[in-house]
DNA sequence: GGGTGATGCTGAG
DNA sequence: TCAGCCTCACCCC
């Protein structure tokens, strides 16, 4: 699950429950946060807000816990009486009407402003966030000599694109996940930042990735395509591209899959 | 019921 | 470059 789009989700939806509830319980069933959770446990939150992958909770009594879901962590949210947790259940925060269980995590921990200082400095420019700066993403990229396919995952370039959307975005340009960072065109890297807004913020909204266009397939949501229509490149491999039939191709770019199109994308 | 893969990242060497 | 870590959903019997 976890990309940008679904780290900003969850800030959004978790805020509505935790902001201005009352005294929140917090637990660590599986005890692996227990300290931490004793910690918190009766204080309130004051605020949720997210940056790339990470998620910050401010709590009123002065800590600040951050969050990183990695790549198998997972939250889930339920109104009433919560279901008993499971044994990987991490932290537990139950107010008077909503329980959220997060299993999984990278990363559960109390962290003082300069960590957290730390951590914001290491990351490039968010695309969901309204204030972020475009021009520092285009600097950034002029800096690397490295293929743009790796640039995207690095969370320093720019924070919150992953596996999926990396593949997606350069296929969506048809850009040669090859070309070097720094020789892409400050135009075509202005028009990928405007896209990757674009495609981040649809999923955000949506709680899913979907990349291809709904009436393609005589649909008028994302919610209403089947898995196998949603995306263009991502895990495609041997199929044909949906633009132009050539076989979708599969190689391995900073230590993960990509797929591409090698006519679309030159 | 077991095996496997996954949308991430770090630190040691 | 590579091992390691985190947990669960999904697939196949």
């Amino acid at each position: 699950m976890p990309e940008g789009h679904t780290i900003h989700r969850h800030a959004r939806l978790q805020r509505k429950h935790l902001r201005n509830a009352g005294p929140i319980a917090v637990s660590s069933p599986q005890g692996r946060f227990a300290a931490g959770a004793a910690r918190l446990d009766g204080s309130r939150v004051t605020a949720v807000q997210a940056s790339g992958k990470h998620l910050f909770y401010r709590w009123d009594q002065g800590d600040t816990l951050h969050v990183h879901l990695g790549l198998f962590g997972k939250y889930k949210t339920f109104l009433g009486d919560p279901p008993p947790p499971t044994d990987g259940t991490r932290l537990a925060m139950r107010t008077e009407d909503a329980t959220i269980y997060l299993a999984g995590p990278t990363v559960c921990e109390i962290i003082d402003p300069d960590e957290e200082a730390g951590i914001r400095k290491r990351l490039g420019p968010d695309p969901l966030d309204r204030r972020a700066d475009p021009e520092r993403f285009i600097a950034n990229l002029g800096r690397r000599r490295i293929p743009l396919g790796a640039a995207l995952l690095d969370q320093k370039v720019i924070a919150g694109i992953g596996n999926v959307y990396r593949a997606e975005l350069l296929f969506i340009l048809g850009i040669d996940p090859q070309t070097p960072a720094n020789q892409l065109d400050s135009s075509t890297a202005m028009a990928l930042w405007d896209r990757t807004v674009t495609e981040l913020r649809r999923g955000e909204k949506s709680g899913r990735i979907v990349t291809t266009d709904p009436a393609d397939f005589g649909a008028r949501r994302d919610r209403d395509l089947d898995r196998s229509e949603r995306l263009y490149a991502y895990k495609r491999d041997g199929l044909p591209c949906r633009r132009c039939g050539t076989e979708i191709r599969m190689t391995e770019m900073a230590t993960r899959l990509m797929w591409w199109c090698p006519s679309c994308q030159t």
